[in-house]
DNA sequence: GGACAGGTGCGGT
DNA sequence: ACCGCACCTGTC
């Protein structure tokens, strides 16, 4: 008889969460399956900033030590009241590279972000690489964002609004200066929860009128900020695996086949993007190819 | 040292 | 509606 069981756990410390032995979190697939930008690995774990909060998380095979002054958040930030595991069971049922990549990305979960700061940040990510959104990001957070013990906050909308839109040239945002200028201006007047409540085609064609903002923006807004988990971001990667995977030949917009996973999947769309991106980039990362 | 980034807005069909 | 193209600039 075995003198321990590995078994599954989550509890809250004082300084934290600690979850045992976790079958469905893996720090470095969620924070590196391209839902966000605000992390750091420090070596010993990685570092995340989320508005005006932080949590260190370092992980081993047995368990995930979520070191925070706010578990609260970070609780529903991590989004630990959902089973992965069901998740992952029915898109095994779907075989192929779904199932695989759902194997493959099982410790991903998909993080409940704030609303204007992952509007920013993705209205920043458009023909843009990684490392140089993080890099714009944490200017924007250093000089407009308050200063807390482990950084700055992500700014507020109205220090958004009130920087000139100069200063979002000098901070390195490119031709994005004045979308991210007038978006800000846009979401300042906008309630997260009105477009919650709404139906996903409807708030997307919504956060479509912001500038900056197109179809693929939109489902990552959608997706990451307001739980829509039926939209499903098409972008470079994604179109790699349409085309090796489920094109009939005739070729398609993005558009065209956002709308197709969405309707496949229905509600668990956006979590198999998530899955299919990280599989993706991380096998052709690896190998050069889609496997 | 040129191509490439998790696309978008624009003007022309 | 559906093309095709230009686009800041750090990183490799």
């Amino acid at each position: 008889m075995p003198m321990a069981e590995k078994k599954p756990g989550i509890k809250r410390v004082k300084d934290g969460i600690i979850l045992s032995y976790p079958e469905n979190f893996d720090i470095k697939s969620i924070l590196e399956c391209g839902q966000v930008f605000r992390y750091k690995n420090t070596g010993g774990g990685y570092a995340v900033w989320s508005k005006d909060k932080y949590a260190l998380v370092a992980q081993t095979p047995s368990q995930a030590e979520i070191v925070t002054a706010d578990p609260g958040y970070f609780y529903d930030y991590f989004d630990l009241g959902r089973d992965y595991g069901e998740i992952a069971t029915k898109l095994t049922a779907f075989g192929g590279i779904v199932a695989e990549a759902a194997e493959y990305g099982k410790g991903i979960r998909l993080l409940n972000q704030d609303f204007a700061e992952t509007a920013i940040s993705f209205v920043l990510s458009a023909n843009n690489n990684i490392k140089r959104i993080q890099g714009i990001i944490e200017r924007l957070a250093e000089n407009l964002g308050d200063k807390t013990p482990y950084g700055h906050a992500f700014p507020s909308v109205e220090k958004m609004v009130a920087a000139p839109e100069n200063f979002y040239r000098e901070i390195g945002c490119g031709y994005r200066a004045p979308f991210v200028k007038k978006t800000a201006e846009a979401l300042s007047v906008l309630d997260p929860r009105g477009l919650a409540g709404m139906g996903t085609q409807q708030a997307k064609k919504r956060l479509m009128e912001l500038p900056g903002v197109g179809g693929k923006v939109a489902d990552c807004i959608l997706l990451f900020a307001l739980k829509k988990t039926g939209a499903f971001p098409v972008d470079t990667w994604i179109q790699k695996v349409y085309d090796g995977h489920f094109s009939d030949g005739t070729p398609k917009t993005r558009e065209q086949i956002s709308r197709y996973f969405s309707g496949l999947f229905g509600g668990l769309a956006g979590y198999v993007q998530q899955y299919l991106f990280y599989f993706a980039r991380e096998s052709i990362a690896k190998d050069g190819k889609l496997s």
